[in-house]
DNA sequence: CATTTGACTCTAT
DNA sequence: AATAGAGCCAAAT
């Protein structure tokens, strides 16, 4: 963790599956809730999931995503969730009051 | 070395 | 309630 990406990283690396946190959310437990936009910017940054980063495991504070930027479109993104067992809205949006991230 | 930019979030209108 | 604007900090150019 020489960098503050390395540490999102690790954070990222213990949501549970089918659980996810808010780019904010995963900052706060950083202990600086102001770098809420570097950890989106290091989960672009990031190797991906091969690195062990389950980016898709990252939303934004409402639970959508970034349509547009995702590693492969929203749709991708869903699909690992439901199939990671995360509850999704009629919007599109993750059920974050039922598979917000929990420590 | 200074400027720009960014997977965000909050506050104000 | 919804939309718009500002703030934040660090890396990239």
């Amino acid at each position: 963790m020489d960098g503050f990406f390395e540490r999102t990283y690790d954070l990222v690396r213990q949501i549970p599956a089918g659980r996810v946190a808010s780019y904010g959310q995963v900052a706060r437990m950083l202990g600086e809730p102001r770098k809420a936009r570097f950890v989106g910017f290091a989960m672009h940054a990031s190797p991906g999931m091969a690195a062990g980063v389950p980016c898709h495991r990252v939303v934004f504070k409402d639970g959508s995503v970034c349509s547009g930027f995702a590693f492969g479109g929203p749709d991708a993104q869903r699909g690992l969730l439901e199939a990671e067992g995360v509850s999704f809205l009629d919007d599109g949006r993750v059920d974050m009051g039922a598979c917000a991230w929990e420590t």
